[in-house]
RNA sequence: GGUCGCGUAGCUCAGAUGGAUAGAGCAUCUGCCUUCUAAGCAGAUGGUCACAGGUUCGAAUCCUGUCGCGAUCACCA
């Protein structure tokens, strides 16, 4: 029984012996104790005074004593004003932690019968994936992990966004100042070598814009009619004619583009179980509109674009379908969502997307909902916040975005220089060492990131990003390779705890620091918060740290006493471990 | 303007369902390597939790208002 239970329990109990009342587990209000304080569990006592009618010392007091008469395992007791503070035995953690198995820790004792589909990195495929993607990216890969470790089924799916006037953009770019080159006869990478030609777009439209403005047009007008946005445009009609040249040309710039997309996921450590195209399922969604039309959830204005009226929701009126009969963006996510149902037919879809589409995703789940689909309140959009550089907001237009390969190329030239200044690397093959360089770092960037509260916005100080101390990536690395390489000098079993040994306050502390694992996955979880999973292995690390400094392992004389301390790193490490793969970080062996 | 979100140390962030003297990292300063990895440890400095009210035994946390910042309100995605 874990430790906040046994003490509920004993609490439930007390209060039923001392005052025949039943109360409910949520009155018992449980937390850990504060460090100034003795204890391991603080009992909130005002909710019981009501009923002890006496003063919160006095109630306190009575509760503790009963508790202790009834309870084997709590040792100790204080009080102080409101709070009573309950001391657990020591053989009472070193027996809980002998009980649980640590490399399932956590872990749904049943597995859940829900099953979830997440849905996340969701690309254009005009330009290279920047910093911003690589947040949606490692939050959506990560959630993908913390729920598999749990016991969920989930599927995590990509949507790419494949068809529209951007994609066409590039296209006729390409076609005008191509000359047939290709990712292979230039040596960029497919997705920038598209991108690069969706710049060259804008650079072009803009002067063009620029000169008819010049001639005497107005800017909106100008803006309309530039020879290139009009090329653009009539490709992109012909695109949905099927027009077989266009196709083609529109097939093999998507696919250079894929096979960026594939080497930066690979880099990035994070994959796919199902890929959705957005020229799949626009056709979809827009059967829906005509779903609703006839349901009368929808109505036609008379220029025949087609609207919903959201009014009475406190939404507005939106538009669902062009008055050329065209899509726009919620019908492709209407027919989306209703093919990913029927091909998963998941009870729960999180929508992995940045927050200044609350609005859009809102309105999509209302819709779902008036459409009656049995899926709708499963829905649920995982709004993340931007992020910042300290030179202000990113903005493609202006190039100030972080490309996503030269920031990871970046973070792992940084790790190789401050891993080789140090020395730690002597010894090592080549292969060793650049696959150490990796390591950490992804394991800068990646925790960089997701240590921060997902629904936050956040900043991303490139300089800050490649520290390997502090609350870092690299430290919580660190301190599992420190844990590794005892482990690896220590030749005897690693067994369980022995229960009559007395513990320091730093071993009893990272004891605790254990037990407690189960309960932030859990919350993390609930929440959909790997940012949980990150402070925790951080918190962890730095326990472990502290008792480093503090006692001997290897060179411990008392058996017994090492047995425990071998132990209890043993466990360390693996929590280290087991949180650090939820984030998607690797961990090495030595460094 | 309407709607939604945010405001905690010089900077970046933690602060479960309201709880004790609000915590880390970075930066600055002081100590600690002949001993299991110093990418470490110990300590110091640093706070009107934007502001003003309210709710109550108790508020960074909940409510109202003010100020500041951001997003969104497209026949773009």
């Amino acid at each position: 029984m874990n430790p906040e239970t046994l003490i509920t329990l004993a609490v439930i109990k007390a209060i039923k012996t001392l005052y025949a009342q039943d109360i409910d587990e949520e009155m018992v209000k449980l937390e850990p104790t504060n460090s100034d304080f003795k204890g391991d569990f603080t009992l909130l006592i005002f909710p019981f005074v009501k009923i002890s009618k006496v003063s919160p010392e006095d109630t306190a007091k009575v509760i503790a004593q009963q508790i202790l008469q009834q309870s084997e395992s709590i040792a100790d007791f204080n009080v102080v004003k409101g709070f009573l503070n309950l001391t657990l035995k020591t053989d009472f953690w070193l027996n809980y932690l002998n009980q649980i198995r640590i490399e399932n820790y956590g872990q749904a004792s049943k597995k859940p019968k829900e099953k979830i589909i997440i849905e996340y990195s969701s690309p254009n495929t005009n330009k290279p994936i920047h910093l911003g993607h690589i947040r949606n990216i490692l939050l959506g890969y990560s959630l993908h992990k913390l729920l598999t470790y749990y016991g969920y089924d989930n599927v995590k799916v990509n949507l790419i966004n494949d068809r529209g006037i951007h994609i066409c953009k590039s296209m006729y770019a390409y076609k005008i100042f191509g000359n047939e080159a290709t990712p292979d006869s230039t040596g960029i990478k497919g997705d920038h070598f598209v991108g690069n030609f969706y710049v060259k777009f804008n650079e072009i439209y803009q002067e063009e814009v620029r000169e008819l403005i010049q001639k005497g047009a107005k800017e909106e007008d100008a803006k309309k009619n530039a020879p290139s946005i009009l090329a653009a445009q009539i490709m992109l009609q012909k695109w949905e004619e099927s027009d077989k040249d266009t196709i083609a040309l529109w097939n093999k710039l998507n696919d250079w583009v894929y096979d960026g997309f594939k080497a930066t996921y690979e880099k990035l450590g994070v994959s796919f179980d199902k890929y959705y195209y957005e020229s799949n399922t626009y056709l979809l969604g827009k059967k829906m509109v005509e779903e609703g039309l006839n349901k009368n959830i929808f109505y036609k204005k008379p220029d025949k674009s087609i609207w919903i009226d959201l009014t009475a929701d406190k939404l507005d009126q939106k538009l669902v379908q062009r008055s050329d009969g065209t899509s726009v963006y919620i019908t492709q996510d209407l027919g989306t969502a209703d093919l990913k149902y029927q091909e998963f037919g998941a009870d729960k879809s999180i929508i992995v997307v940045g927050n200044e589409q609350d609005y859009h995703f809102k309105v999509l789940f209302k819709i779902l909902e008036k459409l009656e689909r049995p899926y709708a309140k499963g829905c649920y959009h995982l709004s993340y916040g931007m992020v910042d550089l300290p030179s202000g907001k990113m903005k493609s237009r202006e190039g100030t975005v972080v490309d996503a390969d030269e920031l990871m190329a970046e973070l792992i030239e940084a790790a190789k220089q401050k891993t080789d200044a140090l020395g730690k690397t002597d010894g090592m093959t080549d292969a060793e060492r650049e696959s150490l360089h990796y390591k950490i770092g992804m394991a800068a960037l990646k925790y960089y990131i997701l240590k921060v509260d997902a629904t936050k916005r956040m900043l991303f100080n490139p300089e800050e990003s490649i520290d390997l101390q502090g609350d870092t990536g690299p430290f919580i690395q660190y301190s599992y390779a420190r844990i590794k390489s005892i482990l690896r000098q220590y030749n005897g079993k690693i067994e369980y705890f022995d229960t009559t040994i007395a513990l320091q306050t730093t071993e009893l502390e990272l004891i605790k620091h254990i037990a407690h694992f189960s309960n932030i996955i859990q919350k993390a979880v609930n929440q959909y918060s790997p940012s949980l999973v990150a402070n925790y292995a951080y918190s962890l690390a730095k326990i472990f740290n502290k008792l480093y400094a503090e006692v001997s392992f290897l060179k411990e004389n008392d058996t017994k006493i090492k047995q425990n301390r071998i132990t209890l790193i043993h466990y360390t490490a693996t929590l280290l471990q087991t949180s650090m793969h939820i984030l998607g970080i690797e961990m090495p062996e030595k460094m």
